[in-house]
RNA sequence: CGCGGGGUGGAGCAGUCUGGUAGCUCGUCAGGCUCAUAACCUGAAGGUCGCACGUUCAAAUCGUGUCCCCGCAACCA
């Protein structure tokens, strides 16, 4: 019986174009998903766009489009950045289709036939030039001119209800949470008593969003809207068979910024619709240039476009996935890129292949030799990358990405450290048995490297492994068969020039 | 006392939960090799792990205090 293996990216709000932020997850978010299917899990990945409320209608309005036309330009841009990107999701959700419009009032009918929406009286400050409430910080952040106080029934979720049940939940699955300083950071945030939702807004100032079923006069306002697309995306309310096989997820991928959204406003409605919690909920870091975050409004976002017609999709899903520590935030420069990129990938993972196949194609025609009797040193290699797999399961399970990543390459070190110590371009001269021995081993670690890679490289790691002859190969050692003809091949990952 | 994260050789980080010779990558210096993408390999220099006190046979790791940096404070991944 296989694992099933579902994973989401939250919907992206499609008020501006993708930037690296988004493709960051969404990266992450696939390489999970293809290491759990190499591993013979059944995946579901979901990923989409989250298309109404009040930005996105400024951001149409400013165009001079409708909303909805203004979406269907956008939501096709992240699609393209997927397909460039080499995400192979297996739904691409947008929340203005009808089978999600469906999903979402027919849960808020649920929560309201059960008693936990109510109509209530708000009262906060209203930002007129901004077009909706604003908190007290924002207030006192003296940024917003044109405020006032201003009255509006809507429509509130019983959030506080759950309080209780959501503590116990979290304390009873250390592995809700991850990583543990954000469940820490939650429970500290639910030691407050729990104000209730507000989750609507009056048409006549807002009415890009979902009616409610309940009153024609509102439309939901994100919550109901967004996080329900977990449930959509895998068929609830339109196909049981399929939303029993897949919920609950077994990860929700998210950035740090929307954790409290996820752990506390998602959990609750789940609560509210009975149906189960996720397995767990992962928070990761932002990426910064130099000191500062990423942001639109500063201006220093790296576009992923560009990066990848310049350096090639792989080296950026790599770049990504080996300098980011789980959880915490990571710098990216382009001179650590370029560091990465000409050390790891070029000097010892590319430079390995050409060694090992000049080598073949000098001393064996190109034809992979037999191996003869093994020396201590091609049972340290052959132990070596025995022993990884297992080791690169636990941490792909722990979410430390950059640590497999990381063994993967002591790896490929390891074979470089081998061929120097063994020359087996000066042993071919006397003893071909011996040479072919050597260049072996070094040969089938090398596929295995690439096998234990291909998650986060697909491409690359898979000409690899047809130069090699071993496309769809088992990760056990021998999979790399001795009379295998080498396909000749270019440079993998030709050095990047520093920049000046 | 709002909440959280961080301060480890020149740079970037791991290690801290489960005390016991301080580890990785990059960079620097010297040497080797020459199959390879001026790549690779070997060796070296460089750290009193922010600071102070405490617990202990033993502290980067536990406790207390203190200084500094950075986020968050209800929809930027």
């Amino acid at each position: 019986m296989k694992n099933k293996f579902y994973i989401t990216t939250p919907i992206y709000y499609v008020n501006d174009n993708p930037h690296i932020g988004h493709a960051y997850t969404t990266i992450l978010a696939d390489v999970l998903t293809r290491y759990h299917r190499n591993i013979g899990d059944d995946t579901f990945f979901l990923t989409g766009v989250d298309e109404h409320g009040q930005k996105v209608k400024q951001a149409a309005e400013k165009r001079g489009l409708s909303p909805l036309e203004h979406c269907n330009d956008l939501a096709p841009r992240f699609i393209n950045l997927w397909k460039k990107l080499g995400i192979e999701y297996s739904d691409f959700i947008r929340t203005t289709e009808a089978r999600h419009i469906k999903v979402v009032q027919s849960a808020l009918q649920k929560a309201y036939d059960k008693g936990d929406i109510y109509l209530n009286e708000y009262e906060g400050w209203y930002s007129v030039s901004e077009e909706r409430f604003i908190t007290d910080t924002e207030k006192d952040s003296g940024q917003f001119r044109d405020i006032k106080k201003l009255k509006e029934k809507n429509w509130f979720f019983k959030m506080s209800k759950y309080q209780q049940k959501l503590i116990g939940h979290i304390n009873a699955n250390p592995q809700f949470i991850r990583p543990e300083s954000r469940k820490n950071e939650i429970l500290g945030f639910l030691r407050q008593p729990l104000t209730d939702l507000c989750i609507s807004r009056p048409k006549d100032r807002m009415d890009w969003g979902i009616e409610l079923p309940f009153d024609k006069d509102y439309v939901t306002y994100v919550w109901f809207d967004a996080l329900l697309n977990y449930i959509t995306g895998c068929g609830y309310g339109s196909d049981e068979t399929k939303f029993r096989k897949w919920w609950p997820a077994e990860i929700h991928l998210l950035g740090k910024d929307i954790l409290t959204t996820h752990c506390v406003y998602w959990t609750t409605m789940l609560f509210s619709l009975e149906l189960p919690l996720p397995k767990s909920i992962f928070a990761h870091g932002w990426w910064l240039t130099g000191e500062t975050k990423m942001s639109k409004s500063l201006g220093n976002i790296v576009n992923p476009l560009d990066m990848i017609d310049q350096y090639g999709v792989d080296a950026l899903r790599y770049f990504l996935m080996r300098e980011m520590v789980l959880g915490q935030d990571a710098n990216f420069t382009l001179e650590a890129f370029i560091k990465r990129f000409n050390s790891d990938l070029a000097n010892d993972f590319g430079n390995l292949l050409n060694r090992v196949s000049g080598l073949i194609g000098k001393y064996f025609n190109g034809i992979v030799p037999e191996p003869g009797n093994k020396t201590e040193a091609e049972i340290y290699i052959e132990e070596t990358a025995g022993n990884l797999e297992g080791k690169i399961k636990g941490l792909i399970l722990d979410m430390r990405i950059n640590e497999a990543i990381e063994e993967t390459l002591q790896l490929v070190r390891s074979v470089n450290k081998y061929m120097e110590h063994s020359a087996p371009w000066q042993v071919a001269k006397s003893d071909l048995v011996r040479a072919g021995t050597i260049l072996y081993t070094a040969s089938e670690a090398l596929r295995l490297a690439a096998l234990f890679l291909s998650a986060v490289m697909p491409q690359k790691t898979s000409v690899v492994l047809d130069v090699l002859g071993s496309l769809g190969s088992k990760t056990s050692w021998g999979g790399l068969k001795p009379k295998t003809v080498l396909k000749p091949h270019e440079a993998l990952f030709p050095r990047l020039e520093v920049p000046k």
